[in-house]
DNA sequence: ACAATGACATAAG
DNA sequence: GCTTATGCCATTG
């Protein structure tokens, strides 16, 4: 139970309001970039009243990608838009704007080149 | 230890 | 832009 579920707990408690991490981000700054699947999954095992923001935590793509739990989603547009986190048309997030821009994740930023 | 699962990510069609 | 397929990592049976 404990290790990389309360990790996934303790990192989306700090991110701060009007703000919104992605899976990738979090699993990245736990250590593995690619353990997003199992962030996803702390959440899930989650669930309300665990004072966890879950609703700050969205896809790579800005969205909102509660497949198994369609309840979420009004749940985490409501939550959002409280905080003052705009949606565009399509439902999504500007990661460029809200983006979690926490200075642990500018530390592995991974600038690749063009 | 193996197989199956899951609120993802990335690549390819 | 959307759908399909594969990979990745951790948890559970």
């Amino acid at each position: 139970m404990d290790g990389f579920f309360e990790r996934v707990w303790d990192l989306v408690c700090q991110i701060p309001p009007g703000q919104v991490a992605t899976y990738g981000q979090i699993a990245e700054i736990l250590g593995s970039p690619r353990a997003a699947r199992t962030v996803g999954w702390a959440l899930h095992a989650l669930l309300e009243g665990s004072g966890v923001p879950w609703h700050r935590v969205i896809n790579q793509e800005g969205r909102i990608s509660t497949s198994k739990h369609p309840q979420g989603y009004g749940e985490q547009r409501c939550l959002l838009e409280m905080e003052g986190v705009e949606f565009d048309e399509q439902g999504r997030v500007n990661l460029h704007i809200y983006g979690w821009d926490d200075p642990l994740h500018l530390l592995r930023e991974p600038e690749e080149v063009s």
